[in-house]
DNA sequence: CTGAAAGCGCTTACAG
DNA sequence: CTGAAAGCGCTTACAG
């Protein structure tokens, strides 16, 4: 009763008794039970936020679309997904969701790579958690990732395939774990086909912010890009017109995510689709496989991604590469 | 115990006995408490589900970012915002979220215009709710929207201002009260102008289910297009480049909403923004008044919106303007 | 097959 | 200022 008041900085407590209690509390990694107080009070303090679909639609990010498969699952299960969308702030201050301290949720999903401090934040807290779409170094994470670097090996042999040989990879290689796998999947593909790598093929497109900067096109130009994600390879086109050369006839380029960029790009990409429902499915059995037994860990788990055939490839132009050369 | 059982499909209770207790469940509206149980079992049956603001950030859908300002407001006052993704099969057979049978929520708000059918589901429910961006002919309904008519009426001001007479609407009137506002605003701007209202100018711009239509230009262009919207907007403009029409030394275009696609478009547009960071207080605040006394009505509360000035309008060709009349 | 009782972790009216 | 006790609505081990 009276811890009860301290607490809740209720009246009938003295100041003194209430800073005791408090400070046991933390001491003691006390949390806020909701539920008990739901039931007491009749109030479940949630709110439903009913958005439909066609206005999150076709047309939404990524992690939006992973999200409703994530529920989906979820409430197969009989579980509810509660969305945080992490500010910048945030995660830059190591603050953790009250969705914790108050008790809400049985687990965490994290969805996009965030700092190593905030995983290691994360993973402090002591209920299971499932990281989506990332990982790093840390190996006692469990991650369900696309095979970022077998979908960007197959996507640069489509190029080699296609004739060309001056292929640049355009991406941030310290940004995200799926840059830099994708630029190792591209790395393989040359390698395998004994073209030489060079770094001034390797183009940046943001800063460590994850800002898009201007991209440097090489004094050469290569004859294809394979570009770490859609929106680049939007950008990219844009500037490759813009400067009066053809897509796909002077230059192809590809992207990665099928996103909207892809589609709306013209010509419309070829990229990787990934498998947003496996990687949703995946994510939220093992959550419930580790709210049952929280000693069970997944470790990495990679679901393989597809490529999508459009209009942004060609072969290479023959003579320009023998010329060039 | 036996009435628990039987709810639950467990064992230890006759078919016979099970039904008549389901039955009765049912005719007594009884729904399940959720929290109870939760307390019970020490679990909540909720997944936490952290996004990196960036991944979801600047090019993020309108209504996703008015669900993170919903949800701001909703911390702030010791609550959550469990985001529900009404697909569209549900919303033609009429089928509420889990999250009410379930008893996982207070109250709903409903973001973005759903059919007449399902706002009188919604109605039916026995929790408080409110719709935001959106109303209709139920007058009992409390809703927030932005101010559509007025805004729209600025913006027509600004093109006739400019010295445009020829102005198009694009937009389907009968699909959401925004654009039948927003044509509205439109036509108060011509006949307090003095301008005809010319049918061939009201141009269509999606089917009944919401799925954009090439947009069919008149014979006679106009001279500036109010659209409904700016994506709407971003297709018309790359429409008329495409038919070698230059925006907006030829054309002026403007949108609705200052979403990505009014600096995604080439010449940036002209819009309005909306706001929404108004419109999630009030959303939040009336809701939690009614929540407190559920006998509490506000009708429809409107928010102003902001013209945003960028290089989609110009003053209207003045021969051609002539010639062609 | 059916039911009485305890207990989950809070809050709140009440007594000391 | 402090604390014993009841009760919110379930589930579960136990008894009949």
């Amino acid at each position: 009763m009276t811890v009860s008041k301290a607490l809740n900085d209720k009246d009938g407590v003295s100041g003194e008794l209430k800073e005791k209690i408090k400070l046991l509390a933390v001491q003691m990694g006390y949390r806020y039970n909701a539920a008990a107080r739901s039931m007491k009070e009749g109030l479940t303090h949630n709110i439903g936020v009913i958005i439909p679909e066609r206005f999150t639609g076709p047309t939404q990010s990524f992690y939006v679309r992973v999200f409703q498969r994530i529920t989906k699952h979820l409430e197969d299960q009989g579980y509810y997904g509660i969305l945080h969308i992490l500010n910048v702030q945030d995660e830059e201050e190591l603050i953790l969701p009250k969705l914790y301290s108050d008790n809400k949720v049985d687990g965490f999903i994290v969805l996009g790579q965030v700092s190593k401090e905030y995983i290691e934040l994360v993973q402090s807290m002591e209920v299971p958690k499932m990281f989506l779409d990332f990982y790093d170094e840390h190996s006692d994470i469990d991650s369900v990732v696309t095979d970022n670097f077998y979908a960007a090996y197959e996507l640069t042999n489509v190029l080699v395939q296609q004739g060309h040989r001056r292929i640049a990879y355009v991406g941030n290689l310290y940004s995200t774990s799926s840059i830099q796998d994708r630029f190792l999947g591209y790395y393989k593909s040359l390698l395998e086909h004994r073209l030489p790598m060079n770094p001034d093929l390797v183009l940046n497109d943001r800063d460590e912010r994850g800002t898009f900067i201007e991209i440097d096109l090489p004094a050469q130009l290569p004859t294809a890009f394979v570009c770490n994600c859609d929106q680049v390879a939007h950008l990219l086109v844009q500037k490759l017109t813009s400067l009066g050369i053809q897509v796909p006839a002077q230059c192809s380029v590809v992207g990665f995510d099928n996103d909207i960029y892809a589609t709306l790009s013209e010509p419309k990409l070829t990229t990787v689709e990934v498998d947003v429902e496996q990687m949703a499915r995946t994510a939220v059995h093992s959550m419930l496989k580790k709210i049952d037994n929280p000693s069970r860990s997944f470790g990495r788990v990679h679901v393989k991604g597809n490529i999508i055939y459009r209009d942004s490839v060609s072969a290479a132009p023959a003579l320009s590469d023998d010329v060039s050369n």
